[in-house]
DNA sequence: TACTTCGGCGCC
DNA sequence: AAAGGGCGCCGAAGTA
């Protein structure tokens, strides 16, 4: 266990119990690996990087950087590239590190408009997947060809779990090549399909039964009510017909979750505002977000300086007004319990969780109000894991819990069994959880996603 | 050679 | 008043 955390609850005490219990058999089911295809992608991967870093070695810009280090160079480091690019050829640093050096990571290399630049970027991606998901995947895979992540209940101080040796939780999937890749290599048994079952909006839900704010009870009780398209309208001053897939995307990622997660208002600015170029934002009808915010008075974004007040007429002091709508008008009982909360830790020393944990120690106020939500989200996730393999056991099944990641569980499913597991997991996840912990005061939600027979993990789709 | 720290990046 | 929460794994560079 982490030195701070401790069950407080007899319940608190039985989950970890259970849970540890249930993971160590998920943990002996593992996970069927591809061993061919893996090897196949991993050739192929070599290929294409041989390809890129000989298109690198004949760029002016790799003169550049052997002239500068001789026999040292190292494609591989970014503190050599860091300093021809920054010291030797002058571009700007966008930023600097905690120990002062010059930050070399996608964000600051995406600003410097080279071919080399480019293909840099495209090579460490390729290389990043190569080493800890392809060849690292293949390292812990048995000679029967299955992969056995350790998952852990004890590490980590928010009370969630987390994988190792391999990893299971942060498999690539936002970049749909690499996702392909990677995913490929993880296969159904025989007569089998993989279905993961995801909690939805989970975090959301477990804070509202901390905050019981009745705006947010509405938002996730009726279907038709949308924070995050709500939150993005509000944003770029759009009606709800104006709002496309992307902007609300925006709306739901560069302020919503980082204003629960406790962002402020000047690095959201930042990012809706960057994000109108970088994603060209338009709205339905096909207009630029630039020019439909100039003819609503807004066509700076403001110097996002934390020591001056923004001026008025700006994107950051728009957003100002927005943040303090959020959390003082459209959610302000939350606005308040988030003040309260941290109150009554600096008094108490600790706080408690809904599911039965004490965390004690020295913490920043943003860590006071994420750690009780992140943590009885995950608690919810791992009694659902518990139940439903207790089912599984008990009526003999055959299909397996394979995995877990934070808020969904991964299971390898015999094909004769596989409208059962949806009931099953439909049950457990949605009715039987509210009748275990009463004070869940919101619905919730799966949603379920499933490969075909004999498929890959990256096969996977909606289940309706 | 073995170990640690840092920065980076994959995921929720 | 402060100003994004949580992981694990990799390679580079420094140290012993």
């Amino acid at each position: 266990m982490t030195e701070n955390m401790k069950p407080i609850t007899d319940r608190g005490y039985k989950l970890l119990h259970n849970g540890a219990i249930a993971l160590s058999q998920v943990e002996a089911n593992g996970m069927r690996i591809d061993i061919d295809y893996l090897n196949r992608a991993i050739k192929n991967t070599e290929g294409r990087i041989n390809k890129l870093s000989t298109r690198m070695q004949n760029d002016e810009v790799f003169k550049t950087w052997k002239k500068l280090f001789g026999t040292k160079t190292n494609m591989s480091s970014r503190e050599q590239l860091g300093k021809v690019l920054f010291s030797e050829l002058g571009y700007d640093c966008p930023s600097h590190t905690k120990t002062g050096k010059p930050q070399v990571n996608e964000t600051a290399l995406n600003s410097i408009d080279l071919r080399f630049v480019k293909d840099y970027v495209q090579i460490e991606r390729l290389k990043k997947t190569r080493s800890t998901y392809l060849q690292g995947i293949l390292r812990e895979t048995t000679v029967n060809e299955f992969i056995h992540p350790v998952f852990n209940l004890h590490f980590v101080k928010t009370f969630r779990g987390s994988s190792d040796s391999p990893n299971f939780q942060n498999i690539p999937i936002r970049n749909p090549v690499i996702a392909k890749l990677v995913r490929r290599a993880f296969i159904a048994r025989l007569n089998y399909r993989i279905v993961e079952t995801d909690y939805s909006g989970v975090e959301i839900a477990g804070a509202t039964c901390y905050h019981k704010d009745p705006k947010m009870i509405a938002y996730i009780e009726n279907e038709k009510k949308d924070l995050h398209r709500d939150m993005a309208g509000q944003i770029y001053k759009l009606s709800k017909k104006q709002i496309t897939k992307e902007i609300r995307y925006c709306g739901k990622n560069m302020f919503v979750f980082p204003q629960f997660y406790g962002d402020y208002y000047l690095h959201c600015a930042k990012n809706l505002w960057d994000a109108i170029s970088q994603m060209k934002l338009k709205t339905t009808d096909g207009i630029k977000l630039f020019d439909h915010l100039k003819t609503k008075g807004i066509v700076k974004l403001g110097r996002c300086d934390p020591e001056q007040k923004p001026k008025e007429g700006t994107f950051e002091y728009h957003l100002k007004e927005i943040e303090d709508d959020f959390w003082n008008k459209r959610f302000k009982r939350y606005g308040k319990w988030r003040k309260d909360w941290w109150y009554e830790y600096l008094k108490k020393g600790y706080f408690d969780t809904l599911t039965g944990f004490r965390i004690e120690g020295v913490y920043k106020r943003n860590e006071v109000i994420n750690y009780p939500v992140q943590g009885t989200a995950f608690h919810w996730l791992l009694w659902s894991l518990i139940r439903i393999q207790k089912i599984l056991n008990k009526y003999k099944m055959k299909s397996l819990i394979v995995g877990q990641i934070h808020d969904s569980i991964v299971a390898d499913v015999h094909k004769k069994e596989f409208k059962n597991y949806i009931e099953i997991t439909q049950q457990v996840m949605t009715v039987d959880i509210r009748k275990h912990w009463k004070w869940i005061n919101v619905p919730l939600k799966i949603e379920t996603e499933a490969s075909p027979v004999h498929g890959s993990w990256y096969e996977k789709e909606k289940v309706v």
